[in-house]
DNA sequence: GCCAACGTTGGC
DNA sequence: GCCAACGTTGGC
């Protein structure tokens, strides 16, 4: 990690869970659970810290874009539902003692003004010099990695 | 619903 | 360790 991409961005699928639920969840905050990605894990295990901006964004949406504002609001626990055979993310080569699967709390801060598209993400000059990996072709992470200076500037397109 | 791109699995 | 098959993601 470099010192200036402690910020975030997380995708959900709006008619599953989107940004207005994690708002009204009990104190606008709920785990991230059900990432079974490895990288995406290692983001949340070992690089997030309480407190790190996170954008959320919806994906599979129409329109998709970055829809609110949001912050890292625990330390890495392991993901219960792996353990709980109920589950749809449940894992049943994860060992209580080694758990796989981590995530982290996070809590809805703001709303954007309003959705700034994939679209209007695509064209601006800004976020094209700062790579973001959301934009890369074929991308499917559901957490990365963001550098700071774009955060600013979803914030500042959202307010134009 | 389609399909390209990707990660994971498992046979060898 | 290779790689084909498979399942999933996500934009459109």
């Amino acid at each position: 990690m470099t010192e200036t991409a402690r910020a975030w961005l997380v995708k959900s699928e709006p008619d599953v869970f989107g940004f207005d639920d994690l708002v009204r969840a009990p104190d606008h905050t709920t785990p991230w659970d059900g990432v079974r990605n490895y990288q995406a894990r290692n983001y949340m295990r070992d690089d997030m810290r309480v407190g790190d901006v996170v954008l959320f964004y919806h994906s599979n949406a129409n329109p998709a874009g970055v829809a609110g504002l949001a912050e890292v609001a625990s330390e890495p626990y392991p993901d219960p539902t792996q353990f709980d055979a109920g589950s749809d993310y449940h894992d049943a080569a994860s060992d209580r003692s080694a758990p796989r699967w981590w995530l982290v709390d996070v809590r809805a801060t703001a709303p954007l003004a309003r959705l700034v598209t994939l679209a209007e993400l695509r064209e601006d000059p800004v976020l094209a010099g700062l790579d973001l990996p959301l934009l890369r072709r074929g991308n499917r992470l559901s957490v990365m990695p963001i550098p700071a200076a774009a955060v600013d500037r979803i914030v500042a397109l959202a307010e134009s």
